[in-house]
DNA sequence: GTACATTGCGTCATAATAACACATTAAGCG
DNA sequence: CGCTTAATGTGTTATTATGACGCAATGTAC
């Protein structure tokens, strides 16, 4: 796959490349999913070359669609990071070697490579990771748990998070990340799980109806511990709007 | 100039450029310095390629330096656009020819390019627009008078104005748009101007006192009609905190 | 049934916001 | 000089949003 593209990098936008932060929710947990590279105990983000016939956002989205299968996410761009030492010499040789492509046709991956970052929020449970070849691992990772990464794969997924948070003051956010039906506590564990801190449970409900892009169905949710909680839905129009328009206060 | 960069490319960033918006503030007005193509009607932003020894954050402030000659001023990456034809065949032709490079050393300026975007804020009175030739034009021009700009600028000057008004809610703004000394009225225009919309000049006071980022000056503002307003100045060190924890609320 | 953890609904004090009233100041002008 | 005019400076009030908390209801475990 790699090998092709080098091997083909005429058909490639040089130099530049996209890497996504894909986050998924999942027993309280903010996720990401990580690639183990081979034979080696670091992790990268999904990433991509682009194609010199598409849109930089439609790379993003193939990468996207190749690794979760998932279409229609939320999907966007965050930063691009081009420090000149971020793709050191010594990692390029490393996947010529593993590769084995011979240093005159590898000079493509040599240079310093642009990478342009997007994040997505996605369904855990209608998400599975999928390997390009088979020993590759690709793998949901608590975020508080995330190991070693290569190049600055670390600066890119932590400046995804903080666009994440700083976001959540702006848009609403659950839609992409928790199932169809879902609790309102199951929306507090996701908010305080990005925020990093607690709310308060009866503050929050009051915030989070009076925005006006829930719906209470008439269900509670089965086998749990205690009380029932009752199910919630998203007013997929009125979250639609609320995301264009904004909201207007902070948590 | 550019003849220089095309015909030395192999120092460059191949297929990557950056685009400047560079925002200043008189006569209450929203001023963006633009750079006229000669002998045509279109505007650009000022822009500039990525020597391949260079971060993208370096480049950006070159680019501004070269353009305005001051340092040490705001400056953000906001977003990187690449779209296949943003930058079609037809304008790098135009371009070649009027440098009178032949096709085959002027292909490397034929290819798609990604352009990163900054923004700038910077003291427009401290600020003397620089050209970069004899018969190039550079001019400060109020944002609500922005005449025909090329390839997919407009987009990108929109973007750009978008983001400054979306972080006026998380960060403090006239620290780089405004002289040291200034009144209550004028940081309210200049807040009007961003936002586009009229404040309260009463709400105003008491909102942007209550951050604790001004210095009330013992001195008023002279020859104006009317009623001479105080002036005020930046309280830097609670301004640079504010700018780096962030507001909490809207405006 | 009882203990317990969790949910659902409500209260209250405080802070932030929006809308507005009125006094103050300086320039322009007869 | 005194009056008008158009700004600025300061304060008031009603409404809304926020933060901190009380208490009853519900379902599981024992």
């Amino acid at each position: 796959m790699l090998k092709d593209i080098i091997e083909n990098n005429q058909n490639y936008q040089p130099g530049l490349s996209i890497d996504c932060v894909i986050f998924g929710f999942h027993d309280n947990q903010l996720k990401v999913l990580l690639i183990k590279i081979p034979h080696q105990n670091t992790w990268s983000l999904p990433g991509g070359f682009i194609p010199i016939d598409q849109d930089i956002d439609t790379a993003a989205v193939t990468v996207l669609n190749e690794r979760t299968g998932v279409e229609g996410v939320f999907l966007r761009q965050f930063a691009t990071f081009g420090k000149v030492k971020r793709n050191d010499q010594h990692f390029g040789k490393e996947v010529l070697e593993y590769l084995k492509i011979e240093e005159e046709k590898g000079k493509w991956l040599m240079q310093r490579f642009v990478t342009i970052g997007y994040y997505a929020l996605v369904d855990f449970l209608k998400t599975i990771p999928k390997s390009a070849d088979k020993d590759q691992v690709i793998e949901w990772i608590d975020h508080k748990e995330v190991p070693e990464l290569i190049l600055d794969h670390k600066e890119i997924l932590d400046k995804a998070l903080d666009t994440l948070r700083t976001e959540l003051n702006l848009m609403p956010v659950g839609y992409n990340l928790l199932p169809e039906k879902f609790t309102i506590p199951e929306l507090q564990k996701l908010y305080e799980t990005i925020l990093d801190r607690k709310l308060d449970r009866r503050n929050f409900l009051r915030k989070i109806t009076n925005i006006g892009i829930l719906t209470k169905l008439d269900e509670k949710k089965s086998n749990v511990a205690h009380k029932a909680p009752n199910l919630y839905s998203f007013d997929k129009d009125k979250y639609e709007e609320v995301l264009k328009n904004g909201l207007t206060q902070g948590w």
